[in-house]
DNA sequence: CAAAAATTAGGAATAATTCCTGTTATTATT
DNA sequence: AATAATAACAGGAATTATTCCTAATTTTTG
């Protein structure tokens, strides 16, 4: 593993549940790497997430976001703020029945849409 | 309703069940208004699904892909062809003990990635 | 039918992401 | 350890996806 890598893996775990974009990762891997190109930030988070080892999260209206954690659980985002939640695990069981036939399922996401209590207390 | 409007609504209705993107809708809608542009398709479709009136669906690796069918149902999205297919409702069930606290639910996206059966055939 | 409001076409601008190139670092091989 | 082969990097250009702007046109309303 590289020391980019190593630098990128580490400021996605510092930004903690916070559910950074790659812009933000890039900002975090410049404090230790001040040379760091964002080319190297997406390829990175890409074949991470491509092997499994971190989260892809495509939400409407903005970039994409990235989870460390890739225990088994799902998020919710917030339609005003943009922020992301972590639901707990077991929120969806996907049948059988319901997987077009002959599909190979490799993963599920569920993405709530949701007004978290900050936003809806604040109009 | 202008008559964009309706041009758009039917071409992502002709597109059937392929849940087609952006860029599509605007070729279809063309065949019927050569002057359309792009910008009116993307401000429709923005303000339909807004509405409620279509869906739109934010898929990783590409570009947005729209549904005309607002029934409670959901996807899955094929990691080698791209395409979507539909699942039956009722996949998902939501515990309302599963909604981060205070959140206020709109709306529930599972997107399950998949192999379809020709692509798998086909390696 | 005229005034007001909304929407359009067309294209520029922005945002998000990937791709390219020459260089550098890492790993494998003698 | 020196060399060759492979992989990854920085930097920036290019591409893709989407939004925004403006003047012109259309639609709605009184």
């Amino acid at each position: 593993m590289t020391i980019q890598r190593k630098v990128i893996w580490n400021a996605l775990k510092a930004a903690g549940k916070t559910h950074p974009n790659a812009e933000t990762i890039y900002r975090l891997a410049k404090e230790e790497l001040p040379h760091i190109s964002m080319g190297t930030v997406y390829r990175n988070l890409s074949d991470m997430s491509a092997k499994g080892e971190i989260l892809r999260i495509p939400v409407m209206d903005g970039p994409d976001r990235f989870d460390w954690d890739i225990s088994r659980h799902d998020h919710a985002v917030c339609r005003v703020c943009g922020r992301l939640f972590d639901l707990p695990a077991g929120v969806t069981y996907i049948p059988d029945r319901c997987v077009p036939k002959g599909c190979r399922l490799l993963d599920t996401q569920l993405l709530l849409q949701c007004i978290c209590t900050e936003c809806e207390e604040s109009t």
